[in-house]
This record gives structure tokens, C-alpha cells and sequence, in this order.
DNA sequence: GTCTATAAACAGATAGAC
DNA sequence: GTCTATCTGTTTATAGAC
């Protein structure tokens, strides 16, 4: 088995990475035969055992190909020192407008949510790469920004569950996509609809973070 | 074929449909052989075609089961005429508990939320039979609640839109249960851990109806 | 209704030519 | 590094005895 490289991949490894994004993503990795993989990529089945030395290692390349593309498409410029509750509250809701931008807009990040999603529901081992790759550092800035915005504690539990509340609001979105589009009466999830769900949910973190009187 | 019943079904089909609720719902449908399907329920194998089909029909079948203790379980008693703001909220807050604590607490649910996640990720049109019996109602009642307390109208796009995102606030618990769980640094989510999510949704939920002055 | 036995197709992995 | 051909085990589905 060829080594897992931290860099992005050419070629027929590439390729493979590439359709198991796609199909990993849309039937599921049990669902999905080495054949077909290999099909999809345009090169030999065999190719497969021979760079990632089997069907589990590609699961295992296709995460490392996830974490890196989510990194660099979400990354948040770091927080500065001394900012104000108010200036606190206002690059939250930007930074929830990127995420619903991403994860409910993205149609490229169509098969690496879905794949997440497999991967979610099956809980396993592979969740471990993504989260301290991607959630764990997100989390803390997140946090970060809502304890400055709201004047707690960033570390309080308070703080971190609202965080995840957070996120899960617009993690729904893009869960029961389906189910969204049926009752809203939308025929899809276009970029007017991205922004309606936007306003909607920044301005719940608007109200959420506004300081009691 | 036999006919799949709407009520509830015995012997081996029951058998066969409780071992399609627990592996479906932990390792996903494809990777579940119909062997284990069989061992797990104690019976034949060649009982799967004969009382369904096939692992297609199987697979059905578990899909209305679900439907039947869903509606069941999380059953809202309707909700009264002429209902105050206040009343209407305090209600909310007490649905929002209901809902955690099914989603995120009850351990009966595991294998039925999985199966759900499962499907969604895949998108298949089993979420459909789901969504027409249990998410359709439960969000008109939540609209009508919502909107009761906020003064909206529970039909406009805003009233519809924030129940996904109180939903969506309970389902990431359930759903990134693992990640939640290390971040917090919780040993499980227990009664306990379900109190305090509960506390906070309801909070959110009270804020986000209140009445700007 | 439930079983055994088997069929037919498909899975993932590998050996070896080029 | 990529291919063809093949091995071995497992899959779902079915035929037929009881």
C-alpha cells in the first residue's frame, strides 16, 4: 500500500479520490462497488489496491482529501485581540452567512456532506479525522467570538452548547433539504433561498447574543 | 410478496423487522447481509423473500414501522383555541423538551434516528413515507404554536423557516452526538447532560419568540 | 410457514504480463 | 504505473422438501 500523502494527489489517484467524493457521497460506502469506482475514475480496478492498498484505504484517502478541501474553503481569519461586543456580534453572522453559504449553497460541497453525513450515522473512527481537523479548531473560534459578543465565559458550557446549537441550525438545512424544499413550496435551494435562510439564521444569532437589559 | 399491514405485524415479520431496525440503523442497509438479518431475528433466511419480497421489501417495512411509533410516541395533543402568546410559549418550550428528550435521550430511539440519518444522507424516497406521516403534521403544530406566540402568521416563510432552525438546534445534538460529547467533555449523554440541552433550546426558543417592545 | 440446499451474480483482492 | 485474468468468499434469491 502506497503511503497517504498530506498533499493533493494527480493522476489516477486523483481520480479515484475524486470518484469516491462522488460516489461515497451519494450511495453510501457499502453501496459502493471497487468496480464501479473504478469505472467512474476511468482507470483499472486494480489500481485501487495498488495505491491505497484496498477499498478501505480510499475511505480513508477520500477523508484526508475532505479535511483538506473544508480547511482552506472555511478557513476563518483569526480572531483580533480587543474586539467589541458589538464588532464580536457583527463577524459572527458573517461567519455564519459563510457557513449556510457553504453547507446549504455550496453545490460543490455537495458529496463531502453527504459523505460526512454516511460517516455521522455510522460513528465511526473516520468522524475522529474530520473533527480535530476541522470542528475542534472551528468550535474555539466560534466559541471565542460568542463569549466576546455576549460577555461570558468562552469556556463555560453555556458558550459551547450555544455553538452547537448553532451550527445545528444550519446543519438542518442542508440535512432535510428535501423536507425544507416540499414545505417551504421552493422548487430548490438557489442562491435566493441560501440568503433567506442566511438572514434568518444570523438574525436568530443576533437575538440570541443581544445582552439583557 | 405478502402484503405489508398497517398494523402491527408478528412472529417472524416482527422478528425480522426489529433486527432490520437495530443493524439497519447501526451499520446502514447495504451493509447488512440478509444472513445476519435472519440469525439476529432467530429465523430463515429464505423468510425475508417469503414475508417481503426480498431485503427491498425489508427495508420498507421498516420504514412504516418507524412511522408507527414515531407518531406514537411523539404524539402532540392539539393544541387548544384561543391560547395567550404566553401560554403559546410556554408550550413551545415544553415541546422543545419533549422532542430533545426523545431525540437526544431516549435509547429506544437510537436505531430509528439512525435509520433516519441514513436515509436522509442517501436522499432515497423512503423519507417521504416519514416525512408525510410524522415531520408534515409536527410542523404545522409547531408553526401554529410559534406563530401564536410571536403575533406572525404561521403560515409566512419566517414562522416556517424558524421551526427547521429549532429543529435543526435539536437534531445536531443527536445527530453529532460524539463530537458534542468530547467537546464537552462528557463521559455519555446521560439524563443529566439531556437536562441541560433541553434548558438551553427551550431558552433560545423563549427568546427567539419574544416580542421586540 | 418454516426449513435445507443450491443457484447465479457479485464482492474485494491478487498474480503476473507489459 | 497500469493493465488482464483469475481466485476466493459472500451476496441475494429461489426451488423444493416438510
Amino acid at each position: 500500500m502506497a503511503e497517504i500523502r498530506d498533499t493533493s494527489p494527480t493522476g489516477a489517484q486523483k481520480a479515484l479520490i475524486d470518484a469516491g467524493l462522488a460516489l461515497f457521497g451519494t450511495k453510501g460506502f457499502d453501496a459502493t462497488s471497487t468496480r464501479e469506482l473504478a469505472s467512474t475514475a476511468g482507470v483499472n480496478v486494480a489500481l485501487i489496491a495498488y495505491h491505497f492498498g484496498g477499498k478501505e484505504g480510499l475511505r480513508q484517502a477520500v477523508v484526508a482529501e475532505i479535511g483538506r478541501r473544508m480547511s482552506q474553503v472555511v478557513g476563518l481569519p483569526p480572531v483580533p485581540a480587543g474586539l467589541t461586543a458589538d464588532a464580536a456580534q457583527e463577524r459572527l453572522q458573517m461567519v455564519v452567512r459563510q457557513i449556510v453559504a457553504f453547507l446549504v449553497g455550496a453545490r460543490e460541497a455537495e458529496p463531502l456532506v453527504n459523505f460526512m453525513l454516511h460517516e455521522l450515522a455510522q460513528g465511526g473512527p473516520q468522524i475522529d479525522a474530520i473533527y480535530q481537523r476541522f470542528v475542534g479548531p472551528k468550535h474555539r473560534e466560534l466559541s471565542e467570538l460568542w463569549a466576546i459578543a455576549t460577555g461570558l465565559n468562552a469556556e463555560s458550557d453555556h458558550v459551547k452548547l450555544s455553538i452547537f446549537a448553532m451550527i445545528g441550525q444550519v446543519v438542518y438545512f442542508r440535512l432535510g433539504r428535501e423536507v425544507v424544499t416540499r414545505k417551504m413550496g421552493w422548487t430548490a435551494i438557489g442562491p435566493d433561498e441560501v440568503g433567506r435562510i442566511a438572514d434568518l439564521i444570523a438574525g436568530n444569532v443576533r437575538l440570541l447574543t443581544q445582552r439583557g437589559t
